[in-house]
DNA sequence: GAGTTTGAAACT
DNA sequence: CAGTTTCAAACTC
C-alpha cells in the first residue's frame, strides 16, 4: 500500500499547532496524568487516527470535506496528498485518514485471523504492509491520551505478531487479541477525551471532523472485536459474557476512575446524555459537537442492542457490527446531516419513537435547531441517565425499538447487482461510494472492505475513464447566482443533472430519467427526446409552464393505479402538511449515487409526522428531510462544509423555491419559526404531484 | 415474483 | 465519438 511521504506531515508543525490550541490546553488541564511532552497529547489524536478504521468509502460529505473534489479518493495516497494541501489541521486529518485505512486493513486481518480458516496470501501481504507502515506511523508516537504511553516497539511487536499470526497458536492469538483490546480501551478513553475536548474544541477546526468521525470507527472496531471474540467463545473475561450486551459499554469499566468524572454514567447512554447535556449548555457553534453526539448516540444505540436477547442475539451479533459500521458511516459523513444515504430508506419509520432519537442525534449537529425538548426527550430514552423521568421513553420496548430501528437502518435495501460484482457504476452502492452490506442482494459482491484493493482498482479504472464518475451528478448553483443555465438558484430548476439525461421513451417523466429521479429539471445538456420533465424541460419552459405539463404527465403517471409513484403519492399526501415533497424534489438532494433515489422514495413514502411530532419535535421531522437533502452546489463543495450546522431550512417567508442550506444560527432560532414554516409549507403541493389535489 | 422496459454504464 | 452490449433499476403484469 502506498503511503504518502510522512515528511509532509511534520510532527513538529502539528504538535505546536495543537499545543497552541485551546483543545490541547483543555486536554492538558483535564488529563489526570501529567503530560510530559506535547507529543503525548498529539498522540491522542494520532492514536485515534491510527486506530480508527475509516471506511474505504468515506461518506460523501466528509469526504468532500477532506477532498473538495472527489467523493472518495482512489487511494490513501492521493487522499493524503490532497489533504496535505490544506491546513495543518487537515494534515492531521489526512494522516488520520490514512492511518485509519491502515488500521482498517489491520482489523480486517484480525477478524480474519480469528474467524476464518485460512489466510490468503493477500491477507498476509496486507499484514506485511501494515508492519511496514506501522513504524512510520508510530514515529509520531504511540501513546495513549492519558499519557499511558504505549511504546512504539509494543505496537510493532503486536503488529509483527499479527503478521505472523497465522503461525501462532490460538492461545497466542488470544493473547494478541487481548492486547489489541487493551488498545481498544485506550481508544475509548481517547474518545472520551475528545468528548471533553469538544467543549473547548472550537478552535480545533475542521480537522476534528475526521478525528471525531474516526472515533466512531474506533468504537465500531472495538465492539466488533469484542463481539467477535465472545461469539467465538474465546472471550477473555472482558466485561460481559453475554455477547449481546457487550460492545461499547462493556469496555467502560476499564476506564480509570479519574475519567469517570467526565463520564458520569458508565452504563448505557452515558455518553449520549453527557453529550447532550453539553449541547444544551454550550453554544452550538462547534461542528464537532454534532459529530460527537451523533457518534456517541450511535454507540449508545448499539449498546442498547444488548438489551435484545435470545432469539435475536445471534442476529445481533452478526449484524451489530454492520449496523455500527454503517452507522459510523452515517455519522462520519458530516456534522449536522448525520444521516447517510445508507439509512435513508428507513426514515420512513418516523413514527417510531426511535426515529426521534435518531433524528435527535441528527439534530445534535444542527446546533440551535436542537430543541431542548427534543434533546431532553432523547436523553430520557437513555436508560442509565434518565432516572426514570419519563417512563414512556424508558421502557424496554423503547429500547428494543430503538435498536430495531438501528437494525433496520442497517438493513435497508440496497443494490441488487448480479453480474457487476458491485464494482461498476451500475452498482448503487459502489457508485455512492459505499460498501455493500448485508441488505444488499448482490451476488459475487466485491464491494466489501475485505476486497478493498479490488474496489480501489475498480474505482481507479472508472475514474481514469471518467474523472467525474464519482462526483455528484446533480449540482446546484450557488444561491443567488446565475447558474450555468442562466437561472437563478431561486428557481426550483436551478439544480441540474450535471451530465444530463438521455431519455428516449420515458419523456423524462419516469425515474428512468436521472434528472427526474433527482427531482431536477432537464437542461440543455440533456439529450432527451420529448422531454416533459415536470421539474423543468430542457427546452427552457419555465417552471410554472412545465409544472402544468408536468402535472399532466404526473397525472398520467398517477392514473396508473399500479404506479409506484402513485403509491408514493398516497403516502405522501398523508403528511404533506409538514413534509414538503415538492420542495424536496426540487432540491438537488442527490449526490451522485442512485441511492439518493431511495432517499427520495423513502422521504415521500415515509409515514406522516404525527401531530405530536409537529408540536413537540417539528424540527425533527424537518430535519429528516434536511438531513438528507444534500444540496450540492456547483463547486461540489457540500453545503455541509460551508456551515457548521447543516439543516436545510426553508425560510417561512420565502418562496418554496428559495430553499437553501441555512445556518441554523440564523434560521433555526425558534419553534415559532419552525411552525411558521410549517404553515407555509402546507400550501406547497406535494411531490411528486402525480395526483391532483 | 417474474417478466419487460428503460437508460446509464461499459465496451468496441 | 458513435454504435452496441451489458447491466440493474424501474416498471408492469
Amino acid at each position: 500500500m502506498d503511503t504518502p511521504d510522512k515528511t509532509q506531515i511534520t510532527p513538529t508543525t502539528s504538535l505546536s499547532k495543537f499545543e497552541d490550541s485551546p483543545v490541547f490546553k483543555f486536554i492538558d488541564s483535564l488529563s489526570p496524568i501529567e503530560l510530559a511532552k506535547s507529543c503525548q497529547t498529539n498522540n491522542t489524536f494520532n492514536s485515534l487516527a491510527f486506530l480508527s478504521p475509516s471506511s474505504l468509502f468515506p461518506s460523501p460529505q466528509i469526504n468532500c470535506h477532506r477532498e473538495s473534489r472527489h467523493h472518495f479518493s482512489a487511494d490513501s495516497n492521493s487522499r493524503v496528498l490532497q489533504s496535505g494541501k490544506q491546513s495543518n489541521t487537515s494534515e492531521e486529518t489526512s494522516k488520520a485518514v490514512e492511518q485509519s485505512d491502515l488500521y482498517d486493513e489491520h482489523l480486517g486481518c484480525l477478524n480474519k485471523d480469528s474467524s476464518s480458516k485460512g489466510i490468503s496470501s493477500n491477507l498476509f501481504d496486507e499484514k506485511s504492509d501494515l508492519a511496514i507502515e506501522l513504524p512510520r506511523t508510530s514515529k509520531y508516537d504511540c501513546g495513549s491520551p492519558d499519557g499511558n504511553l504505549e511504546p512504539c516497539d509494543k505496537i510493532l511487536k503486536r503488529t509483527s505478531l499479527e503478521v505472523a499470526g497465522q503461525d501462532r497458536s490460538p492461545f497466542q492469538r488470544n493473547r494478541d487479541e487481548w492486547e489489541e483490546r487493551q488498545l481498544s480501551f485506550e481508544n475509548e478513553r481517547d474518545l472520551r477525551k475528545i468528548r471533553r475536548i469538544k467543549l473547548s474544541g472550537e478552535s480545533a477546526g475542521c480537522g476534528w471532523v475526521a478525528v471525531v468521525s474516526d472515533v466512531a470507527d474506533i468504537l465500531t472496531v472495538n465492539s466488533a472485536n469484542i463481539i467477535h471474540e465472545n461469539s467465538d467463545g474465546q472471550g477473555l473475561g472482558l466485561g460481559i459474557a453475554d455477547s449481546g450486551t457487550t460492545s461499547f459499554i462493556s469496555n467502560i469499566p476499564q476506564i480509570p476512575p479519574d475519567n469517570a468524572n467526565n463520564l458520569e454514567n458508565t452504563e448505557s447512554g452515558d455518553l449520549q446524555v453527557s453529550c447532550e447535556q453539553n449541547e444544551l449548555e454550550e453554544p452550538v457553534t462547534d461542528q464537532t459537537s454534532g459529530i460527537l453526539s451523533s457518534c456517541l448516540v450511535d454507540k449508545l444505540v448499539v449498546s442498547d442492542s444488548g438489551l435484545k436477547n435470545d432469539g435475536k442475539k445471534k442476529f445481533n451479533q452478526s449484524s451489530r457490527q454492520r449496523s455500527i459500521r454503517r452507522r459510523c458511516l452515517v455519522f462520519e459523513k458530516s456534522p449536522g446531516f448525520g444521516l447517510h444515504l445508507n439509512s435513508l430508506p428507513n426514515i420512513s419509520k418516523d413514527q417510531n419513537p426511535l426515529n426521534k432519537s435518531t433524528l435527535s442525534s441528527i439534530k445534535t449537529g444542527e446546533g440551535p435547531c436542537v430543541s431542548g425538548t427534543a434533546v431532553a426527550e432523547n436523553s430520557s430514552e437513555t436508560p442509565a441517565t434518565s432516572g426514570g423521568d419519563d417512563a414512556d421513553h424508558n421502557t424496554p420496548e423503547k429500547k428494543r425499538q430503538k435498536f430495531e430501528f438501528v437494525e433496520e437502518s442497517a438493513s435497508c435495501k440496497r443494490c441488487n447487482c448480479k453480474r457487476s460484482k458491485c464494482l461498476k457504476l451500475y452498482c448503487d452502492c459502489f457508485a455512492a461510494g459505499l460498501y455493500c452490506i448485508e441488505p444488499c442482494s448482490c451476488l459475487d459482491c466485491f464491494n466489501k472492505p475485505v476486497h478493498e484493493k479490488v474496489v480501489l482498482e475498480a474505482r481507479k479504472q472508472i475514474e481514469s475513464r471518467n474523472p467525474q464518475a464519482f462526483a455528484p451528478k446533480v449540482i446546484r448553483s450557488t444561491d443567488g447566482a446565475l447558474d450555468s443555465w442562466g437561472e437563478t438558484s431561486k428557481t426550483p430548476a436551478s439544480a441540474r443533472h450535471k451530465r444530463g439525461c438521455n431519455c428516449k421513451r420515458s419523456s423524462c417523466l419516469k425515474k428512468y430519467c436521472e434528472c427526474f429521479q433527482a427531482g431536477v429539471g432537464c437542461s440543455p445538456s440533456c439529450r432527451c427526446e420529448g422531454c416533459k420533465n415536470s421539474f423543468g424541460r430542457k427546452d427552457g419552459c419555465d417552471e410554472s409552464e412545465s409544472n402544468e405539463d408536468g402535472l399532466e404527465a404526473s397525472e398520467q403517471n398517477a392514473s396508473d393505479k399500479n404506479s409506484h409513484d402513485s403509491v408514493i403519492d398516497k403516502k405522501t399526501e398523508e403528511h404533506q402538511e409538514f413534509l414538503v415533497p415538492s420542495d424536496i424534489s426540487r432540491l438537488p438532494f442527490a449526490y451522485s449515487g442512485k441511492l439518493a433515489r431511495s432517499f427520495l422514495h423513502s422521504v415521500t413514502s415515509s409515514k406522516p409526522c404525527t401531530t405530536q411530532e409537529h408540536g413537540l419535535d417539528s424540527s425533527s421531522c424537518q430535519s429528516k428531510f434536511n438531513s438528507n437533502l444534500q444540496a450540492i452546489p456547483e463547486d461540489e463543495t457540500p453545503e455541509v462544509l460551508k456551515h457548521k450546522c447543516l439543516p436545510l431550512v426553508l425560510k417561512p417567508n420565502s418562496s418554496p423555491n428559495s430553499k437553501r442550506v441555512s445556518s441554523p444560527h440564523r434560521e433555526c432560532t425558534s419553534t415559532t419559526v419552525l411552525r411558521g414554516r410549517k404553515l407555509i409549507l402546507k400550501f406547497v403541493p406535494p411531490f411528486p404531484s402525480f395526483s391532483p389535489p
